[in-house]
DNA sequence: GTGGTCTAGACCACA
DNA sequence: GTGGTCTAGACCACA
């Protein structure tokens, strides 16, 4: 196989990554991250998959090389990834019910994060389960990564 | 009127105010903030109500007055408090419905996105429901008042 | 004439003294000074014509009695009263006509402020003449006496 | 995309913004403030532009990084400023026409506090237009960005 | 006594 | 390199 021979991308995995918001206060590297922890979760990226180069991304993100770089090196030290010399960056394998567990348990601390404010705010068990059924009549995910200090007065603007 | 004569603070309000948790990732001043938010929201502090001073709460929860002073000023924007010169802080009226409102649609919209990343990750209706009823049967500290983003960092960070 | 006896205060002066405002960010003793100033210069308060005494006032404005005795005191320095022991404060006479000028001088520096910064703001001659004409125009005074930062904000809010 | 390459500042944003009076009675952050949403309003910073770096801007100004940075987090949460971190803080896109609006507004509802004024001490229309007039003649520092409340003050203090 | 502004400088995560 | 948070402490006007 010769390495200098560009290999082709998942589409999928590039549009999973494309879903990175640069002005989030969440830190792109984290982003990346979780996209790619997500993409093995779910079974889109699987072992042996190839991710696109640092450079590829970085352009395609329109992010920082050493960015991408690290959320690679990240990932390679969590054991997802492994870097083959001049070839490129592939998704290790064994790895996907180990993703899955974690994506699982961290979404069960957020909900403990989550119901905890809630309890403190005075809501009781009914509270949250109610607006949890809800969540699942609609679709709409209202996704907000504004940064606290402007959150607090977008609250207030409109 | 009596500028001079030290103003009580209500005891419940100094107790919610010291469940500050300096080594949490989450900023200070963001935890006092959300403190004061909530218990206005829960009518723990009433309209016309006088804040303890910034010098007096910032050595309470053993922080800086600069941070409290922030808080402060971070809150009078967002039209919850009023400052008089040389006098202290005070509850803005009519602003208690508000506060609720707003608490609640936070938390709801922060449930929504945890709720979405569930889905993302396959997780149906039951999966959530059953994470959050064992919520409620342990009896978790209350005191992480954690926006979503900061958790998500704090957490890829430790 | 018996010192103890309440003299009346004008009720046109009392009725311009209440126009303050406990929540601006301008100072109550400011606001104060500013009112008699402009009381004298219309002729509403006349040489002679005793002031309501410092308790009354703060009674009356919901404020310290210091503040109402820091403005007396610096209209005293400036001239425009007089304290009688025991009998109460006065306007002095031959005061007007100093009063109305200075009040002018006062006008005059404000419009250059503002038309200063109307020229930063990239504006011209007529700009600025044509708003004043429409002044004129209406008659609803809009009073904005919103502290900086939070001027800032409330345009954004609305 | 590379952060250590430095970005340049055009020349006019920080001609504009050396403006600032130290010594003005308004304070120093305000002053900033209202000079990056003039040269907004003004078209001369266009959205995507890059501001100085909270460093670059205190050297050249001889001010403290802290006060630039209260500036910066300012007009970010009015929206006209976003972060990217590690990056810098960038024009936001979408917001001249507004800031010019609130500006043009401002100049408006003071010019109405002045007139307002003038009037309750008995001016005419001519009087006002003459001294307006008289401004436009001579050629006054347009770096006055003073507000009307913090100038009423200066001149009651000095 | 009260809060507002500012300085000087530390430490941190991020790019 | 970038901005964000926080400390420690000064000085000020105001009540």
């Amino acid at each position: 196989m010769s390495p200098r021979q560009k290999t082709e991308t998942p589409k999928e995995t590039l549009k999973v990554l494309e879903s990175i918001n640069i002005r989030s206060s969440v830190a792109v590297y984290v982003q990346i991250e979780n996209c790619i922890r997500f993409a093995i979760a779910k079974g889109i990226l699987k072992a042996g998959d190839q991710l696109p180069s640092v450079r590829e991304l970085s352009e395609r993100l329109e992010v920082n090389p050493n960015t991408v770089a690290k959320s690679y090196r990240d990932l390679e030290v969590m054991g997802l990834l492994y870097t083959r010399r001049g070839m490129g960056v592939f998704i290790n394998k064994g790895i996907e019910a180990k993703c899955k567990s974690e994506v699982s348990s961290e979404l069960v601390s957020r909900i403990h994060e989550v119901v905890a404010e809630a309890k403190a705010a005075g809501w009781n068990q009914q509270d949250v389960l109610s607006v949890v059924r809800k969540c699942f009549e609609s679709d709409a995910p209202p996704y907000a990564l504004t940064p606290p200090h402007i959150a607090a007065l977008a609250r207030n603007i409109k």
